[in-house]
DNA sequence: CGGTATGCGTACGGTACCGTATGGAATTAA
DNA sequence: TTAATTCCATACGGTACCGTACGCATACCG
């Protein structure tokens, strides 16, 4: 099986179709998510992308559950037990979802967001991350001594605020910036 | 000038054009903003939009500027000086940016927003209304004798917070929400 | 009353998609 | 080797748009 240029044929399973699907999703939104347009950037036709797909809900829903996943996976791996450490832990969560290093998480990030106004697939599954986020930054707060009101809240405000930030043109606001979001990040932790 | 129902022709200028269009916006995201569809909730054919506006991207242009000032009008007014009520004011912002009832104004907030960030128009205007916003708040922190960075530091946090709650998924997450929210209000304008 | 401007309808060409039907080449299994 | 399976190409019909060309009726104006 080769192409063209001598080359094995490269197979692209549902894998593949999703991780570029979320490209896309990062870049344009959910509607960036066009079948055809995701075949050629494969060099490939939509022939091939029904082939492993009933349909573009089908993507979609593929779309959600590794998204999903991986944000339930990794927000469990960023906040593992790990007595004393509460703070720093807390902090780094701020600083990832606020860095401008992880510009492409932020996007899906927002993307996923705004697709789940107005589809219920999409929210159910920004629900369960929300869920699972808030739960784990709660134990934390409660790791470091704080009530359980004020350990709700305070992870209610964390992501309230780090995704609020994502959305506002601030970047001019003032050249000490760096200096405001390190004191905000330690009112909202509570140092 | 009759229709066939002898009603009097309703005449659309420019404006009803972009108010319809911020309608949709809210519902729909940018992408939802389409001229016939517009069109046909007014029961006219495009050939009316094509006589008030050179093409699509006309309309927007005019829906981002009535947006924008619109809402440098609003913080102006919200935020008129008002000795000895500036904590009244700042919760008071948080009340409406986060308030259910403003559901409309939240999903065009939101709208504008992601479609800032693939649109340099967009962008601009964002950034002129955060600068306001921002603007104003600081002075209202200012008013209350907190430092100049203290001032702006929560003029950010605030805004960061109220938008990102619009983004999040906690209906269900605990019973007592509204008071964790009231708490965090507390928090933020530092009463 | 004739002419001009206004506001919109109609009709068309073009584009970018979704989804399906079908065929065909490469791979694997028998 | 042959048959079945896998994976993709081709071709098509359908939809929903954008933008333009042009025509037509009403309103206004001298």
């Amino acid at each position: 099986m080769k192409n063209d240029r001598g080359q094995p044929r490269t197979i692209h399973d549902r894998n593949e179709w999703v991780e570029a699907a979320i490209g896309l999703l990062a870049e344009q939104g959910v509607a960036g998510i066009r079948i055809e347009v995701l075949a050629k950037t494969f060099g490939v036709t939509k022939g091939s992308f029904y082939w492993h797909f009933k349909d573009r809900q089908d993507l979609f829903n593929a779309v959600l559950e590794t998204w999903r996943d991986g944000r339930i996976r990794d927000i469990r791996k960023q906040t593992e037990a790990n007595p004393g450490g509460e703070n720093q832990q807390l902090l780094r969560l701020i600083d990832i979802y606020g860095s401008t290093r992880n510009r492409k998480g932020i996007s899906i990030e927002l993307a996923v967001r705004e697709w789940a106004r107005r589809d219920g697939q999409a929210a159910a599954a920004v629900e369960e991350v929300d869920r699972s986020r808030l739960e784990c930054t709660r134990q934390l707060f409660i790791a470091r001594g704080l009530s359980d009101d004020e350990a709700k809240s305070r992870s209610l405000l964390l992501y309230a605020y780090v995704f609020g930030q994502s959305l506002m043109a601030c970047e001019n606001y003032d050249p000490r910036l760096a200096e405001f979001k390190h004191w905000i990040a330690g009112l909202i932790v509570a140092t």
